[in-house]
DNA sequence: GTTATAACTATACGATCGTATAGCGCGAAT
DNA sequence: ATTCGCGCTATACGATCGTATAGTTATAAC
């Protein structure tokens, strides 16, 4: 069937563009560039998606869609509830090696965040309207009722999700300099939770 | 005299150089646009370095060398030096600004790295080698040494580094976004110090 | 004052940029 | 069986990309 083809194929070009979005920010990806990676003809890619503009806005969108719906596949809606009465600090371990292996499958949305926020313009201004105004409050809200729980030390809530977030980020971020500067592969589940358990030492409330 | 001029001129494109290629990235900075943020010509651009690779390369050196030579103004060296015997959190709440004030004035070794920590080539090989390797030794001394100083709790050298790194930088990321969502200047002395103030509290030993 | 050198400019190359448009092939509808 | 519509391609536009090279000005040496 004609309709499947086609979503198959724009598909194919959406996960490209995502991905060199995500890397190479908006002036450093071309119509030409997606369509190589998606395998596609760049006629193919216009077609699709008839200009670069909304090709961004359509990639920014569904690594949202996605990052949301993989989220909760990390941090399950009751990985908080604390009618499972497990150990506090499994609890938190749990929250924390959650988000860098979320950070790590879906790394996309910082480097977007980042590529962006360097460069304040409209692009910026969309994505904080469209996307990061409920991302900072559903953060925020995270972290208080965490605090809440006495799962995360009760600092300022922001405070909180600045190192939170920042921390695990970072990780991630620079695991490919640090893989290879230490010759050790900082993506292992061993050197997470070498780092994890000693993040969540300061955790402590 | 003319030696002066070129130098000039060269300083002037260097800095803009700078700029984008931070912003930007390799691939999304044109000789063009570096020509008109320095207010020079694109012949002008050519003339100093003759390629773009060879100029990527003298902004990462500039770039590292105006860090490392902003660094010690920020984080004198005598700053960890217990012969002050200052109140302990204190100097960590001096180490913590310090960092902050330094990542804000100096954010392009950041964007740098992270743009191409982004996609893994010879490019960031070349900074591996030539830069990252020691920053990372560096960074895990001066942990150390804090923490030998009872000035930053003992969990492992590493993890710390990209806790207290990792926090601060991406506080200064974000701080475009987030002043705009909050409507606060999150460049302004007062949040940086509610920042510092909330951080510090995690990080008593 | 002439000359040599250094700083800088003008111009143009082929490749690639984002975009526009006309046309192809083929399944579905009549 | 023909027509129609849709998924897709071919091709070309002017602009800009990174780079090359010849030319122009200005300075310094003699």
């Amino acid at each position: 069937m004609a309709k499947e083809d086609k979503l198959k194929s724009r598909t194919a070009i959406l996960a490209a563009a995502i991905k060199l979005f995500s890397q190479q920010g908006f002036n450093g990806t071309s119509y030409a560039a997606i369509a190589k990676q998606a395998q596609q003809s760049k006629a193919l890619v216009q077609y699709h998606f008839d200009n670069k503009e909304t090709l961004w806005k359509e990639s920014v969108t569904a690594i949202w869609a996605q990052r949301n719906q993989s989220m909760t596949d990390y941090l399950g809606e009751d990985l908080l509830d604390p009618a499972h009465d497990q150990p506090k600090d499994h609890m938190v371990r749990q929250l924390c090696k959650g988000l860098i292996l979320f950070t790590i499958d879906n790394p996309e949305w910082v480097k977007i965040l980042y590529q962006e926020a360097a460069i304040p313009g409209p692009r910026l201004d969309w994505m904080i309207d469209t996307f990061l105004k409920q991302d900072l409050e559903q953060g925020n809200e995270l972290v208080t009722l965490a605090q809440s729980l006495e799962l995360l030390p009760k600092i300022e809530p922001m405070s909180m999700l600045y190192i939170l977030i920042g921390a695990l980020i970072h990780y991630v971020n620079v695991a490919p300099v640090v893989s290879r500067v230490l010759n050790k592969d900082m993506f292992s589940d061993e050197q997470i939770d070498h780092f994890v358990n000693n993040f969540i030492l300061l955790l402590e409330p």
